[in-house]
DNA sequence: CCAACCTGTCACCAGCCGGTGAATAACAAG
DNA sequence: CTTGTTATTCACCGGCTGGTGACAGGTTGG
């Protein structure tokens, strides 16, 4: 309940403004899909709803239902925008290093996720509402982040080859589980398991350790 | 209009069926702890709220405002259950092995709250609550949990010392950050990061991979 | 010019929510 | 029986939610 409402009324609008709203359906389509965006990424997936996204877009929600056909149809559009996250946020050459072992790769990628997704908070909380409800809302959201994700991991990982006797995949659903459990925890508490997490520091701490857990497996 | 109105109390009871309600405040503060415990765990945080108890409970909602404050009061009356928790769940003694080293220790540790926390919905919703709302309510739940389970760690240590060189809390933190958001994701949709985990061969298999990070670490 | 659209707004509905003041029913003591 | 206490329920409020039908106004085309 302590949510915030502090600005939900809207004063009168001044007879002098009156903030003409040009007549352009791409526009307010875009309006409402950064709108949804920035509401989940800001206020979480609790109170993201058609009333409150409609408020965020300064239009009516009637306009949600028409260009989106409701919530779902939104957020599946959410979710297609999502594939483009992977490019625009991490990088997707070697920055200039060779990657000569399974290990150096697997080491490169945790922490370029880690920082990745500490850098973005609608990924967060997407990921937070993943293990949150099981709607098809969230499994369609959850399968587009997965997807970009696979292939992103598959393109910087060109032709080596993983090492022999070791289940990488069960592994490397460790690690990247390590990482995301431990961003989004310290995102809303600043800490997690005893660790705490908040200066630039605590996180290279919290690089290092990661470093260390990859290195064990891979060598 | 005015004849729908004209009844409004209700037709007289069935007298087959008086379903006589005991008056009992102990018993029905414990109905209203259960159904509150029942609700979240399964249905989860989304939908908990003072009318879903209530009605969980079978009881008016004015029960859970003078018995327990409201809900915060309710969450709080959990969360002190929640120090029992491991009581029950996590065996406190070393089940009858020698833990020589403190790979050992964590190897076991890990694997036993892996176990505890699958067989445990409550517990798996509060996590997810955890990483998805910072209110006060969530941060009580939180510190009862990582009270509870920083002593049954503590117990469970004994006189084990940590080794040198080796930034025990960070590796800790990240191992426990995977087994919860394993155990998290694979509870909503059976798999994680593209491992599945639905079959008990499955689970395996994440031990398997579980262990071989933790000895990867600490030999 | 009028007619047909398209964009955007408004008013309204039923339903649930948290929250509260008062009535009611069971029991205990005098 | 009467009185008081305690447990329990009831009735109602304002506010927000998702959802829909009707309407206003600009834009286009015949």
């Amino acid at each position: 309940m302590p949510s915030a409402n502090a600005v939900l009324k809207k004063p009168i609008e001044m007879p002098a403004e009156p903030e003409k709203r040009v007549r352009n359906r791409a526009a307010t389509e875009q309006a409402i899909l950064n709108a949804a965006k920035r509401l989940l990424a800001e206020e979480g997936f609790q109170n993201f709803g058609i009333n409150a996204v409609a408020r965020g877009a300064g239009c009516d929600k009637q306009l949600i239902y028409r260009y989106y056909g409701g919530l779902d149809g939104l957020v599946e559009a959410i979710g297609t925008d999502l594939g483009s996250w992977v490019k625009d946020r991490i990088p997707d050459d070697t920055g200039g290093m060779f990657l000569l072992t399974y290990g150096d790769l697997m080491e490169r990628l945790a922490l370029l996720f880690l920082d990745a997704l500490r850098a973005d908070p609608l990924m967060r909380r997407i990921v937070a509402w993943e293990v949150s409800e099981n709607t098809e809302q969230v499994r369609r959201l959850s399968e587009a982040r997965s997807k970009a994700l696979a292939g992103w991991i598959e393109r910087m990982r060109g032709s080596l080859t993983p090492p022999k006797g070791i289940d990488t995949i069960g592994v490397n659903a460790m690690i990247f589980a390590a990482i995301q459990h431990l961003v989004l925890s310290a995102a809303v508490s600043g800490q997690c398991a005893g660790l705490v997490l908040k200066t630039s520091k605590d996180w290279e701490k919290a690089a290092t350790a990661l470093k260390r857990i990859v290195r064990g497996v891979y060598g």
